[in-house]
DNA sequence: GAATAACGCGACACTAGTTGTCGCATCATC
DNA sequence: GATGATGCGACAACTAGTGTCGCGTTATTC
């Protein structure tokens, strides 16, 4: 930084203050964040620079309605600077696939300058006869993909805005239980995405409780002018153990023994379920037994039952009765068309 | 562009062209890469530009063991042009947290400069009193999280770059029947991931059927000298959908009908099945019907299976047969220790 | 609604940085 | 050991960046 008077430093830091469009700043402004970062220059330099040299250069665009002018990059301009590698840009298109499922669209979008600017260069070494990245490479999600629930550009930008600078917010919510709107004022806490669904974790004004708001429910957001509320012993992790996403979690790990299937051996041998797991072949048989330190968590639980009769829990004894009763309700559910309870 | 003949503009050129340091790049091919782009320069300058400017102010190394002195990135430098902006910051953390239990850690590793990124500017505003990002963010994955295999850097560099490029590569493999490490030469077609394993789809050298090979098993790769064979009708959809990771599926979706409980309807509600989903009270009950168009996959059994005895399936028969087989199997696995086959 | 301050912009002179060229030293390659 | 490629210091010509001033226009304020 040396003198901190080199003009290629600071057209990058000019560049790096420039938000994209939602965003846009004015030049009082930029003048006084390139003070603050030792680059004292001239209004007049300034303006020259923007209006001259970086905007003829790159994509930025000026507001000129009012007058202190106002500057923006274009919504999906992105440039890294050290290229992306090839290695790289297989990557992010592969976190694409995996995200598209698992996070609201607009969330996603929000990185999209990223994946544009990933898909750019592999279209580039298309033109040169090769690659078709597209034809080539799949993400198949781990369960079932639920469509990601909508929720609206603004309020992910004002939430994730108020989250993370501690602000409160007003918002228009949609209640589950009454299906009315109603205007409330959180103080975040945190956010939660399961599933295909994501949930802001807030206090309402004046109340102690943490409550849940799916971000989809809210359908409108802007930053309120109350004192934000904090509560300072929250922990995320805590609160979620304690089951409210329905995800019960015992205080520590137990030990899952079983008897697995072939392929299920063959699927845990490769990606095991824990750090500590051991499978052993059982004599005599195509099945295997396994022993796994795993959490104490309804995942575990369902990740089991999805394995339906390739899989035979011995231990812990609570998850061998869950999955016996579960079988047995679904049993239930079916005995009334066909009679049927034979064991094979 | 102009002119090309802007330096500012020269100067980004160059620092894109400069990779992360894995790679490098010698001035010769540097000079020639910025004439293609119309920066005919002399050699003088660009040796200038790289000595005193460039590497003054940005962490770029020179490996000057060898003459053609090699320019390169620190490994982990990363500047984006539009600075991220909080919600873009929160998102890519978000993302981070979904990805790690879904690629191979080195994988994810590759995109370790954009996540740190979000971090670091998540942390200066933790400088200011605020954030505390890491305590209010958290993704629960959308099923069990297997432990991702580890597969080498170096592999999937090679993997990747040879899957896009058309190359051939020379890997060892560790054959999953015969337990010994082989050394093939492979035609990459297609890259799967599922679950927490990557999937090369190649032919070996010489073959004209396709192969799976896990990434985690390849123990060495480099890029071959053989030329590429293509499999010109190859269609990676085609071939996931025939069956060849376990996901069966119809060629056309199929009608689920089924009575659901009140839980899986507030889900279901919140983020559908798929597009075309109705739902409606069944009277006099807490439950309800479910109709709704989906893929005939796997994965949708698997997300019915999950749900348990809160999902009855009326619709399609198959589905019905196969939750109910299932149920009885496992019912049996756990019939000799507790006799139970009552109706509830 | 008028005064005042803020902003954008053209012009100009001055300064600083950039560029190509040349010469020489060094290193790789054959 | 010769040849050619590369790196580097120096220098002069040139280009581009900079601050200042003045004027016209646009917000802001009382």
């Amino acid at each position: 930084m040396s003198e901190a008077r080199d003009t290629l430093f600071r057209y990058l830091t000019m560049l790096q203050l420039i938000p994209r469009f939602p965003g846009r700043i004015a030049t009082p402004v930029l003048k006084e964040k390139l003070a603050e970062r030792g680059f004292k220059i001239d209004t007049r330099s300034l303006q020259r620079d923007l209006s001259q040299k970086l905007s003829t250069q790159f994509p930025i665009g000026c507001d000129d309605s009012q007058k202190p002018y106002r500057w923006y990059f274009d919504r999906d301009f992105q440039c890294q600077l050290p290229a992306l590698d090839v290695p790289s840009a297989l990557t992010l298109v592969l976190a694409e696939e995996y995200l598209k499922g698992l996070l609201p669209p607009v969330v996603v979008g929000q990185l999209s300058p990223h994946f544009t600017d990933a898909r750019r260069l592999l279209d580039e070494m298309n033109a040169n006869g090769l690659s078709q990245w597209a034809r080539k490479v799949r993400a198949i999600p781990n369960g079932k993909a639920l469509i990601p629930a909508e929720i609206d550009e603004s309020t992910w930008q004002t939430i994730s805005e108020a989250l993370l600078e501690q602000k409160a917010v007003d918002v228009v919510y949609l209640s589950r239980s009454s299906e009315t709107e109603k205007p409330f004022t959180l103080h975040p806490q945190g956010i939660v995405s399961r599933h295909s669904a994501t949930y802001l974790l807030a206090h309402v004004n004046g109340f102690e409780d943490l409550r849940q708001f799916a971000l989809h429910r809210i359908k409108q957001a802007s930053l309120s002018q109350h004192p934000w509320q904090s509560q300072s012993d929250f922990d995320i992790d805590h609160y979620i153990q304690s089951g409210a996403f329905g995800y019960r979690q015992g205080p520590s790990d137990v030990t899952l023994e079983a008897e697995i299937a072939k392929p299920v051996a063959w699927l845990l041998q490769e990606t095991p379920l824990s750090e500590t797991q051991t499978i052993e072949a059982l004599p005599g048989s195509d099945w295997y037994r396994l022993t796994a330190q795993v959490p104490d968590d309804q995942q575990t639980l369902w990740w089991l039952m999805g394995m339906g009769a390739n899989v035979k829990v011995t231990a812990p004894a609570a998850w061998r009765e869950a999955l016996k009763k579960s079988a047995e309700q679904v049993l239930a559910h079916y005995q009334d068309t066909t009679l049927s309870c034979e064991t094979h």
